[in-house]
RNA sequence: CGGGGAGUGGCGCAGUCUGGUAGCGCACCCGGCUGGGGGCCGGGCGGUCGCAGGUUCAAAUCCUGUCUCCCCGACCA
């Protein structure tokens, strides 16, 4: 029995103050979630309804790829984080019990299920095998915002693939891309999957599901047949048109003028013609140089890959006996490596550069000519280049999943191997792969939402069917409606029935603020001529139905509804 | 971690500058009217003003400390 009278649906009339997002405020509002402290939020009977319904569509298909669903504790011993190296993660949540022992709150599951595989798993042909949970993880996170969007505690759903070699790894890898693909698509959100980058901690590949939405945290950079994180998109860039060239570098005294605008308009040359020098400290390199054209930026996450370490901004101290002061740095005569990025052409000349002493530039310069370099993609995208052909446009988006190749990374500190045909221990290989129901949920009130409030996909929403009536208890609607009620769910609809004796304006608006797919009126006046309103909450389309036979035609239509 | 902002009834806010014992709208409770878009009238309940200390005859208001929350950035294995 889902009667709106005996339900807890605190809905509010103005978000709170402190909110932005719109899913944060909706939510609210509609009385699915409220917080509890920062990153901290409890789910209310219909917002947990919603919550799931994603995680029966999560399981249904990882069951269908033949995923095992277990329960791992969120408690573990720090001697497993240690093991594998996470223990120094910020993020991570330590703590330590009553007798001093280290204990850890998990962040996700590796280290366990690997833990447990190294000693469940023996031979080749206890392989492959795919492990699941649906279970709750903490992060210490530096900045949770947005509602559900980013929190310190949260559901996800991980999944482990355990293979023989990378090969088998591969396959549990599409298995998986397929079965995400089924899930969002059935979750009715609007998503493509993306290249990602594999992190600082290493492995073979990985893709992430974005959902594109206005609060997303993601920039996203997208054409016909390529989407990646921009992190690490690449495109081609637009042209710029150089100033004349010359047969050598020529000094120009430039003083005080430290910054791309500056030096372009003194130059009478577009920003895209200077080369923009970032000196970094490299690990275990030391000070590279790296040169992007003066219109581009330096992305940091394609620098790390480019460089194969990590690295750090060079300070003054560090760069300018080799290239000169902060603001005339350039790589010509550069007493560093110099790492050019790949859109910086080196078949022309007329290039601007620092000339690596006190107020002073050089043009006409060409690389290779004039200077030597190591070649690398490592600027950000930006809108307007092109892939393929085609110009990309760059969105926000919300991570709402991701699949990563994971090798041995974990199997190897955690002792996971198997016996292969011939006896011979093998590490095994594995992947890792996660989705975030409350992300789904939030991302779906992101992108469908309009000025009345929430429009959930048919297959998130609370209810199917919110059954409202307008007229006080004890009248004729009343008992069409019960009656009605009983029908919809004889039919197999979960309908919530607002019967409380409220006005009709409180009960539509409420009713289209938390977003059931169809709204069906019993009121008064319709009752007189035998039938009653359906509202398609997405569009907010009216239609008349019979009364008779009514519950049967609100099934038909229903299904139709996105 | 850096920058900015905010804590006053369930929600949204005023009052703080200029100290005098807390107010508005909504919600809630009671009665009545209304009954297809948050309607109307009347009557009510509800707040140690985040917390601690200080100044003062007197503190929501001034001072010190502290906690919490939000936004932007950094971070996000």
């Amino acid at each position: 029995m889902t009667r709106l009278s005996a339900y807890l649906l605190p809905t509010e009339k103005e978000a709170p103050a402190d909110a932005e997002a719109i899913s944060h405020k909706l939510m609210v509002r509609a009385g699915l979630i409220r917080q509890v402290g920062t990153g901290m939020w409890t789910f209310l009977p219909a917002g947990w309804r919603v919550h799931r319904r994603v995680e029966q569509i999560i399981r249904e298909e990882m069951d269908a790829i033949g995923g095992l669903e277990i329960l791992m504790p969120v408690l573990t011993p720090a001697e497993l984080w240690k093991r594998s190296g996470r223990y120094a993660i910020d993020e991570l949540f330590k703590l330590k019990d009553r007798k001093g022992a280290d204990l850890v709150l998990s962040l996700t599951n590796e280290e366990t299920v690997t833990f447990h595989v190294a000693s469940l798993v023996r031979s080749y042909r206890d392989l492959p095998r795919i492990l699941y949970h649906i279970q709750t993880k903490e992060r210490d996170e530096a900045r949770p915002r947005a509602g559900l969007l980013r929190t310190r505690e949260f559901i996800m759903k991980d999944s482990y693939t355990f293979d023989r070699d990378l090969e088998g790894l591969e396959a549990g890898y599409e298995k998986h891309a397929r079965a995400y693909d089924r899930i969002f698509d059935r979750c009715g959100l609007e998503w493509y999957s993306v290249e990602s980058d594999v992190g600082a901690m290493g492995g073979l590949g990985a893709h992430e599901y974005m959902a594109p939405c206005a609060a997303g945290e993601n920039d996203v950079a997208l054409a016909p047949g390529y989407a990646a994180n921009v992190e690490v998109a690449s495109a081609e860039a637009q042209p710029v048109e150089l100033p004349p060239e010359r047969d050598a570098p020529e000094e120009v005294h430039t003083p005080g003028l430290t910054t791309v605008a500056q030096v372009a308009a003194a130059m009478e040359a577009s920003p895209g013609a200077l080369l923009k020098a970032y000196p970094v400290i490299a690990e275990g390199r030391g000070l590279v140089v790296v040169v992007v054209r003066g219109d581009h930026r330096v992305n940091d996450v394609k620098l790390a890959n480019a460089l194969g370490t990590s690295f750090r901004p060079a300070r003054e101290e560090e760069f300018a006996d080799a290239v000169g002061p902060a603001g005339f740095i350039g790589p010509v005569g550069a007493q560093a490596p110099v790492l050019l990025d790949a859109a910086v052409p080196d078949d022309r000349g007329g290039f601007v550069c620092g000339a690596n002493k006190p107020d002073a530039h050089l043009r006409g310069v060409q690389p290779g000519r004039d200077f030597q370099f190591e070649r690398a993609d490592v600027r950000t995208v930006v809108a307007g280049d092109t892939v393929g052909g085609h110009p990309i446009r760059i969105e926000p988006a919300i991570e709402v999943g991701n699949i990563f190749k994971l090798g041995t990374r974990y199997s190897e500190p955690l002792g996971a191997t198997y016996l292969d045909e011939t006896g011979q221990a093998q590490l095994i290989w594995m992947g890792s792969y996660g989705i975030g129901p409350a992300r789904i949920a939030a991302a779906a009130v992101e992108q469908y939402a309009d000025e009345k409030g929430i429009s959930w996909p048919r297959s998130l929403a609370p209810f199917d069917a919110e059954l409202v009536v307008l007229g006080k208890p004890g009248t004729d609607e009343r008992a069409a409606a019960d009656r009605l009620y009983e029908e919809l769910r004889a039919a197999g609809l979960d309908v919530l029935y607002d019967d409380r004796d409220a006005g009709p304006g409180e009960k539509f608006a409420d009713a289209e603020l938390l977003g059931c797919p169809l709204r069906l009126t019993i009121g008064r006046r319709m009752l007189a001529g035998g039938e009653l309103e359906a509202q398609v909450r997405r569009g907010r389309e009216s239609r008349t139905l019979p009364l008779d036979g009514a519950a049967a035609a609100a099934v038909e239509l229903w299904r139709t509804l996105p």
